[in-house]
DNA sequence: CCTTGACCTTCCCGTTACTGGAACCTCTAT
DNA sequence: ATAGAGGTTCCAGTAACGGGAAGGTCAAGG
């Protein structure tokens, strides 16, 4: 199947794929017209990836990942800590997000956003106390 | 004042505040020793930028709200409606990062994380049904 | 006066995970 | 023959810096 399809039913954009070629993640065959040529294995591959980097692991993380997937002899142990050490890396994400919201809508909040100069969100940037 | 003490007192590493001069945010005067010479005024804004970009706003809304700051005519509507966009953009964030973080906790949860190779996180990163 | 060490300078490359675009080739249908 | 849709490679750019090299400058100590 050409990369065009193979896009479709992955879900991944045909650049996206090409680009995991390159790094080494799929190597589609070629066909005699130098045209990629996917089967159902590249296939389950690229979806594989896809649901990978859907829940935000990194290139990196997926490559290990699609190792002990391939690797019947795997221990699920391997699996679970990449799994847990990228939530917790999720979760230091969330928090620090969380923190940056609670200020901004703090200040959104008292910001009257009129035609006058004063404004708290400028006053905070600026570092006056509050 | 030379750069390292600059970097101190804004809070920012000199590499930062050497890339902030590159792309047009501070002009500090440069003393016959061809080294920057930064002045109170320069901190200020340095300070400034520190806590805009603590707060997540990106450079491109660090330049305007450095505009909006030095305007002193400025509406304060334009910079809440700066700061409300980014808060929106946050609170998208949050939401995608939540759902990753529910479903790694579960998939982490859900798995053994043994020497056996049966691993509920590899099966749905396959697309296997629960 | 010389040296050492801490600064400073510019410049270039690497990072993450792609995306856009140019130049060019191939296939299918009309 | 040609048009249009697909394919190919390669190069450059993104955000916001950080690392490191090569070299200039300054203050203190011997």
């Amino acid at each position: 199947m050409n990369i065009k399809d193979a896009a479709e039913k992955s879900g991944l954009p045909p650049k996206t794929i090409r680009y995991y070629e390159d790094i080494g993640l799929v190597t589609p065959d070629r066909a005699a017209n130098g045209y990629r040529d996917f089967d159902v294995a590249h296939l389950h591959k690229l979806t594989f990836l896809a649901q990978a980097r859907g829940l935000g692991f990194s290139i990196e993380d997926c490559r290990n990942l699609l190792a002990l997937w391939e690797d019947q002899d795997r221990a699920s142990g391997d699996v679970r800590a990449i799994a847990k050490q990228h939530l917790a890396e999720i979760e230091n994400k969330i928090a620090g997000l969380q923190a940056m919201r609670e200020t901004l809508a703090d200040l959104v909040h008292c910001c009257a956003g009129d035609d006058r100069p004063d404004c708290p969100i400028i006053d905070r940037l600026q570092g006056k106390a509050q």
